[in-house]
DNA sequence: CTGCTTGCAAATAGTTTGCACGTTC
DNA sequence: GAACGTGCAAACTATTTGCAAGCAG
């Protein structure tokens, strides 16, 4: 079953991959699966709550586990990706509303800088 | 001059539209323009500095006049887009180093939530 | 003439869908 | 045999590119 392949490689990966990576990544064990089973096994976990996209604003899509809601720090050398508690922004949410009347709804973000290593 | 159109509709916009709804916009008037020559007129402003393109964390591209950097919120309900300075996240850059040793670059980013006439 | 702008058609990347075949219950 | 999983090819959307014609200096 190709779909338990594609499973094992977000898992494996912890998350943060894109459905071109799985792809590939499927493939060195598996060269007969194709890309449109990964993206219909990546639409049946999102239909379970059991995998999130996120949309970055550098234009990337990736996949990664919903064990739990958080935030991307994403690294704008090395490419790494850490993740932040959705908590972190929480002190926005007053804030916005108070300066801005916009009632925030935190969705998974991805931000950009330098990680620890690359500073 | 087409060119001339295009970013006639983006001024008229205040901003934050696709690049598909400018086409249409534009071919309204002038029904010859190729969504081509829109993509194209948008690159060349964008190496120009005079429009950014932004991407948003539900996949919606959309550009506007780089007058000043800011930040979007984005009703969920009406659509409508808001700006907020990119100061409001100044906060965050202290915060995010000091908790997870992340240099905070800030990019234009979308926030999801209720405006204030949808809440 | 030289170069920039543009329409049109075709290419590309990422993602989705239709179909037919195989497996499982 | 009904429902599901899958490979393959084709469709689709958003974006980019090649080319040849048109206009401007």
């Amino acid at each position: 079953m190709s779909r338990q392949a594609v499973i094992q490689v977000i898992v494996d990966c912890h998350g943060h991959i894109s459905a071109d990576a799985i792809a590939q990544l499927v493939q060195k064990d598996f060269p007969s699966v194709d890309v449109s089973t990964v993206y219909r096994t990546l639409e049946t976990l999102r239909e379970l709550e059991v995998v999130d996209r996120v949309y970055f604003s550098d234009g990337r899509t990736v996949y990664h586990l919903r064990d739990h809601q958080h935030h991307h720090l994403c690294c704008e050398k090395c490419g790494a990706i850490q993740e932040m508690p959705m908590s972190t922004l929480s002190g926005l949410e007053e804030s916005i509303l108070k300066d801005f009347g916009f009632e925030l709804h935190q969705r998974p973000v991805g931000l950009f800088g330098l990680c620890e290593n690359c500073r």
